[in-house]
DNA sequence: GTCTATATGGCGATAGAC
DNA sequence: GTCTATCGCCATATAGAC
């Protein structure tokens, strides 16, 4: 049941289409690509997924599933505020940096927006963790919009990795800003003081 | 040669190419789609554009060709950097929210990434915006890094629009949260002070 | 410059043997 | 659970008439 790579067939298909999907994403990839990229007949993949789209749908859910486990010891332990938010930035980048895959399939999903998927990722996914950043940034600062201040925290960090393909080739680019220890401190520095 | 709305046949296909594309991206729309929407026969289309290919690059060009007039105005004033710096985000804002199309085809060439298309778009488009940005944070803060800097700036400012699909369905949403004038005075306070 | 008709191949999905 | 073979359709692109 198992292979070489300690995998089962379905879990074999969920990793490759993982990667195909967040580099072509959904329509730049067909079932023979994904067939090929396993090893497998495309019958095969339909005798484990009724259809593409709910590959696709199994796809995102599998990339997600492992990724709250990493933060929640964050927002669980005893710190106070501030820290929990410098942690939390710091996991984020940590976390972006070193899965672009599922980098990229979040950047794909904000694109194409379908409203079905968009609300189950909404509740199945970022609430939870939308929540616990939130109540962060109400003890830090009460006095500011809440929602407003969490989403711009999340622009921080994240849109760092959606101009990397382009960053390289503007003025002023050095090797080091791809760093995420370099990318979390600049954060974490514009956070405390602002910019000006 | 120009139909009722002022446009020739390759700018009618141009205009509705934008939306398609912003829509679905490039692997999303087929030469039928886009015929069917200009009431044209896909030869038609043919005749105007090589292949899909061209046809996709002219379509980011076209949405890109307008954009650089609206700043230059700011860049080019007399005003002192720190203004500068608030009137570009104002801009910027307002010609996000104005240009959804715009905004779309961005986040899909940034996440799609081919490497030719980037170097294309950082040099013909990119390179002199980011080059003023880049100078008036230099003449803001001159002992912080200015190529991350002005990344955070537009992170702050791009990041809400790309969130804007998902927003509405996270804790403590507010439909004033849509408004540009709401994102563009949050932001200033967070260059500003900073958020803790 | 626009059309109809068509070539050629890839697509998602299924039938049925093993 | 995996395969080969195949269906019917839609894709990009072209030929050639008007």
């Amino acid at each position: 049941m198992l292979g070489s790579d300690g995998l089962n067939s379905k879990e074999k298909i969920l990793t490759q289409a993982k990667t195909l999907f967040a580099e072509k994403g959904f329509s730049g990839v067909s079932m023979r690509n994904l067939a090929n990229k396993v090893n497998m007949s495309v019958a095969s993949i339909y005798h484990h997924f009724p259809d593409k789209n709910s590959l696709y749908l199994e796809t995102v859910q599998f990339a997600f599933q492992d990724k709250a486990v990493v933060f929640s010891a964050i927002w669980q332990g005893k710190s106070p505020a501030e820290q929990k938010l410098a942690l939390f930035v710091n996991a984020l980048i940590q976390e972006l940096a070193k899965d672009r895959e599922f980098h990229c399939l979040i950047q794909r999903e904000l694109v194409d927006a379908n409203p079905v998927r968009m609300e189950m990722l909404a509740k199945d996914v970022f609430h939870e963790e939308f929540s616990f950043l939130l109540n962060v940034m109400k003890e830090i600062t009460p006095e500011r919009d809440a929602h407003l201040a969490a989403i711009s925290v999340l622009s921080l960090c994240k849109y760092h990795f959606e101009m990397q393909p382009i960053r390289c080739f503007l003025p002023d680019w050095k090797p080091e800003h791809e760093e995420p220890q370099v990318i979390a401190n600049q954060v974490m520095k514009i956070l405390l003081e602002g910019i000006l």
